[in-house]
DNA sequence: TAAAAATACTCCATAGGTATTTTAT
DNA sequence: ATAAAATACCTATGGAGTATTTTTA
């Protein structure tokens, strides 16, 4: 299980659909459509109930998606809050006043 | 960013280097040092500092390294409290005292 | 100099795309 | 009948292994 997994979870449910989730995820159709696939072969349950319509989550969909969310937001914060080293310091700023020489 | 990208993290601070780092993964010495090579560029921060003698996490890298946990954390008990659904609903136990037929 | 990590190279598994078929309303 | 998901097929990216080089205590 990876995080694209759950993204696609996530972005399924968020856009009602594998159609508009492939379109936010910047990814094709049936590439969702797999993705989704081998998430829930991964963890041996049905997450989506599909019709020709929209999908919808499972009992069980809506119990991971809850998780998968928690993981997408640990995930986040991880990015968020990283203590960015700058390899070159910033030069100090200039406290000229007058015009460019 | 994966969760391989920081299951590798976890694993190398764990083990104290990449070399059993990659035991306990199943990889390659080789396959760790790029995938954490990988989420230090993804990330552009330098998490672990590296020795002949063992590998320690930088500041920037003791700070990702919780932060890990809790993602993986997270992961792991999305896992874990999966309500499982049988296909095929369990047999209800016999009660039967005597000996078998 | 002796460990451990980085790199060069190669290979292959699989993520992803396109085109098509199947399914459900 | 139509819109959406699943599937078949193909390609290419990059994940992983082996062998080697580089690094540093």
């Amino acid at each position: 299980m990876e995080l694209r997994h759950l993204r696609c979870l996530v972005a399924i449910v968020d856009a009602g659909g594998f159609t508009d989730a492939a379109i936010d995820l910047g990814l094709s159709q049936a590439a969702v459509s797999r993705t989704l696939g081998s998430l829930e072969d991964f963890l041996g349950v049905r997450l989506l109930h599909r019709t020709s319509r929209s999908a919808s989550p499972t009992t069980a969909g809506v119990h991971v998606l809850a998780r998968a969310r928690k993981v997408l937001a640990e995930a986040d914060n991880l990015i968020r809050t990283l203590p960015l080293a700058p390899e070159v310091p910033l030069p100090a700023p200039s406290r000229r006043i007058g015009p460019r020489p």
